[in-house]
DNA sequence: TTCATCGTTCAAAGCGATTTCAAGTTTCGC
DNA sequence: GCGAAACTTGAAATCGCTTTGAACGATGAA
């Protein structure tokens, strides 16, 4: 049934019945309650693809999922981010649309949506350093937001990030803390702004303590299990294995902890892993004590507050752009300890050594 | 810029336009070469908004995520099978809805989804046993496949689905043969069909040995990492535990193999497991000699298959009903050794008991 | 009572494409 | 060279909604 239909049936115009329906405060209470009920009871429903022609919305927000040939994975973080992104579309009436590209694809995809009119606003995923999206975007005209941050953009635009340098800058130290002075760090692909950052994070904390970074200790990649086991395979059958490794998902992390067992080497004891936590639904990282030691950040968390932030901003309800920066808790686990030579300190009873750490050489 | 005055700009009519742009076949060589070299140069394309009103058609398949309130958790082959299938839809020029609801809102989402006019076909994703949505859809008369099946649905619709039963008899056959006497199941929740039919393949395997199903041994939920590891540490710390162990899912496995990591006892040897792998992209089981046995079947194809399937249904290319049931292979990896008891008549040298295990007691 | 005002309602003109139906132009056989 | 058939092209209707501008009746002030 159609809106003409409808209206005629109920014996009002199709322009009362829309503005009933859509909340315009020129029908009478009395009327628009009549509208409501008719359309409940006669199971109408405008008919979206109309409305979106006759108001020039798309009411639609646009995601890219682009797969790239080398390593066609798809991020595991993706599904939980959409999760909350979709969760909050939802509550405001907007729908979403994903798009699958080949990577190589991916500039003429958001061209494509903008030009094509079927979204109002688009997410960014995956920021690199530097990343053409954003200039982009600015020159379609299409409010977007960023799920991170690209340091090399200039101007201002919207996003929501961890902060990843001060996450894995405590992270470091804690583990030089703990008496660890050889830290290895399994991170993301290289060029992706969150690996830099953490980069940084890690190396200002070595630097803060006068060690210096170790390039056999620094590996980055796309973050599948495989990977973190390869990582740890090559650092830990190393003539100087590090005692502590820093892993930047938990998927790897996965993949590390089978490397550590494969060699009969202990996690905790002899070998000390902090990760980053993106708070997956399936692989969570809890229970009395968690199993890693992590900085946590909900990957879902963020997902709802892009989704807030862009629409706002489409809805104009804002000027300005917004930024949010969510801080990572470190939450303690199993998976760290002193550092052997700590340990050899601890166990000649000075335990105060603990407690000053970067006293000892 | 609009059809109108694009039509205006290269002096010919919007029909024409419109009629080349589509590839009909009623315009001249010439005039299409034209118009398609224009609009390039030109940057005009479409406005999608408009062609969907126009032709009635949405040009968008929907997908719907349920996110239920007691385990919110999004299934992690989602992101795969979203790959596999919108991947498909590009070709085609098929746009992908994704809608997160409320499960108890989900039956409501369908409807809204067709209603609105929004896709032209879904996707049933975690089919049950006994699932309203398959009834409801063919109500609403709106196209769909199934990804999986659901046993009690009366009447035929498109599914693809792996042959879950096949896979789990063979796997416990292959236990069996290797003189595993006690196999556990670590299942998918209770009510999904794969986990029913994993469930009787499972049964028919024991019970073609004469081997009765021990209740103990049989567990269902949803499928995390720590679902996999209380399991596992339950069962390994029963009175009398299982020397093997079946388990629906990576992730689970991943727990489960920390569970015996911390409990001392080596996976493969004293403990086999057998996993189904869906075969995702940041968790391969993969290598030489991959870390898992597995029955194996790519989720990613699975998507590529519905999404082939509705989208030839939507264009009426076919009248009757599509099914696809995938083979899984079992590949030998590293999880899975002889029984204890086994291993030890094949100390003895009675090795040809491993060859003709059925033979034993 | 009259007129301005306000609150409601409606007719009709969009939105930007597709598609029907009619008309104009070629092509081709005889 | 003519008429029919085959190609090409275009004018206008249509998809189902929103929204502008006008009209209507009721209300209240003068």
């Amino acid at each position: 049934m159609n809106l003409k239909e409808f209206a005629h049936r109920i014996g009002l115009s199709p322009t009362t019945v829309s503005r009933a329906l859509n909340g315009y405060p020129e029908v009478s209470e009395r009327t628009r309650r009549k509208v409501l009920e008719s359309a409940e009871r006669l199971g109408y429903t405008p008919n979206s693809r109309a409305a979106r022609l006759a108001t020039g919305r798309a009411m639609t927000i646009g995601h890219i999922l682009p797969l790239s040939k080398e390593h066609e994975m798809v991020n595991p973080i993706f599904s939980d981010f959409i999760a909350g992104a979709g969760e909050q579309y939802s509550k405001s009436g907007y729908d979403l649309s994903l798009s699958v590209v080949r990577d190589e694809e991916e500039a003429e995809a958001y061209r494509d949506l903008a030009t094509r009119g079927v979204v109002d606003g688009v997410v960014i995923h995956g920021p690199k350093v530097e990343d053409p999206r954003i200039r982009l975007l600015r020159d379609l005209d299409l409010p977007f937001v960023v799920h991170g941050r690209s340091s090399q953009a200039h101007g201002e635009y919207n996003w929501v990030d961890v902060n990843n340098r001060r996450a894995f800058s405590r992270a470091t130290e804690f583990l030089l803390d703990l008496g660890h002075r050889r830290i290895g760090l399994i991170n993301g692909l290289d060029g992706m702004d969150f690996a830099t950052r953490r980069l940084n994070g890690y190396g200002d904390a070595l630097a803060a303590r006068g060690i210096a970074r170790d390039p056999d200790l620094v590996f980055s990649g796309e973050m599948t299990e495989n990977y973190g086991f390869a990582t740890t395979m090559q650092m830990l059958g190393s003539q100087n294995p590090p005692t502590a490794i820093l892993i930047s998902s938990i998927i790897p992390a996965m993949g590390a902890r089978r490397a550590l067992h494969d060699l009969g080497i202990g996690l905790g004891d002899e070998v000390s892993i902090v990760i980053h936590d993106d708070d997956l639904s399936y692989f969570r990282n809890e229970g009395d004590v968690p199993i890693f030691t992590a900085t946590r950040s909900s990957v879902r968390e963020a997902g709802r507050l892009c989704a807030d932030i862009l629409l706002d901003s489409i809805r104009g309800a804002q000027e300005e752009r917004r930024h949010v920066l969510l801080e990572a808790d470190l939450t303690l686990g199993q998976s760290t300890g002193p550092a052997p030579a700590m340990r050899h300190l601890l166990e000649r009873g000075r335990a105060e050594a603990l407690r000053r750490p970067h006293t000892l050489t």
